[in-house]
DNA sequence: ATAAATTAGGACAATTTTGTCCGATTTAAT
DNA sequence: ATTAAATCGGACAAAATTGTCCTAATTTAT
């Protein structure tokens, strides 16, 4: 479905998310630890995330990475999604013709569109804060 | 969504359906042709259906692949993927954690589910008689 | 000023996926 | 029997994705 940035990128976001709530700033290590991902590999992901300003990252000592308040209630999975996959969740075709098109659409395009429309949904109605709710009461993980 | 393998195979098995339908027995060059895609990619990707009685590949001159007529009303659209693609697409968890599970959900996980339980029932509900249906009138495409 | 802690970014490496090539095998036609 | 047309299957190659390493730059604390 997504690409491993993107699942890393998802994660970390909602790791950032949850702190921020906390008023703390979170380190690269201390993120990917909490979420069980490559160091190296999830801070290209979260420079990728901070320059579509998903993220905001600050150097130096006593660095790290945050999301104002107001932008996890505004932030949609969408966006986090689009910064790193980029749009083929929406335009790629089901059967992988150069993109999706109504006009010559392939024999799965009915159906396929159908479910494409309900994943833009969730992923366009589910906020960084949506996500945040539950793991404090351990009724959601971000790893295993 | 699906790898290419998968994309591929599913296409190939469209145009087999279709022909044996028409009664004829189509070669591995044909194919490719018709659903545009590499030659020898698709001959493996053949191979891997024909052992998981998907299509029935008949080799010597004059050979080639076909689908039985009851086959074609009988095969679904997950069996494709599940032989190609195996089932990640049901037990994967959409942020990557080892494998979707209830009681240790992941943020994402009671939104997701019902995304794939809509994608699960499109693609056991379909039938590659189902996927033939169109292609004659041009009103779908194997490739463009 | 210096040191320490941090992110940024480039180069590289490993792995997976995608794709190619070629000889072996099978079958039908001559 | 020989030849031609086809799939099978193993080895290889290319490309994309995933992951690592190291140095530079930035900021804070001493
Ligand atoms: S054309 Fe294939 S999904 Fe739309
Ligand atoms: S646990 Fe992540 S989708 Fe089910």
């Amino acid at each position: 479905m997504f690409s491993k940035a993107c699942e890393y990128g998802i994660r970390a976001s909602i790791y950032i998310a949850l702190k921020s709530l906390e008023g703390t700033r979170v380190s690269l290590k201390e993120i990917a630890e909490k979420i069980d991902s490559p160091v190296a590999f999830t801070a290209k992901v979260l420079q990728q995330l901070s320059k579509n300003d998903i993220v905001e990252s600050i150097k130096g000592s006593s660095g790290g990475f945050e999301i104002s308040k107001n932008n996890i209630s505004q932030i949609k999975l969408s966006q986090i999604v689009y910064a790193i996959d980029g749009n083929n969740v929406y335009e790629g075709c089901g059967l992988g013709l150069k993109r999706c098109n109504a006009k010559e659409p392939c024999p799965v395009h009915n159906r396929f569109v159908q479910i494409r429309a309900e994943l833009k949904n969730m992923l366009e109605s589910t906020t960084l804060y949506d996500m945040t709710m539950g793991l404090e009461q351990e009724l959601t993980y971000l790893r295993r």
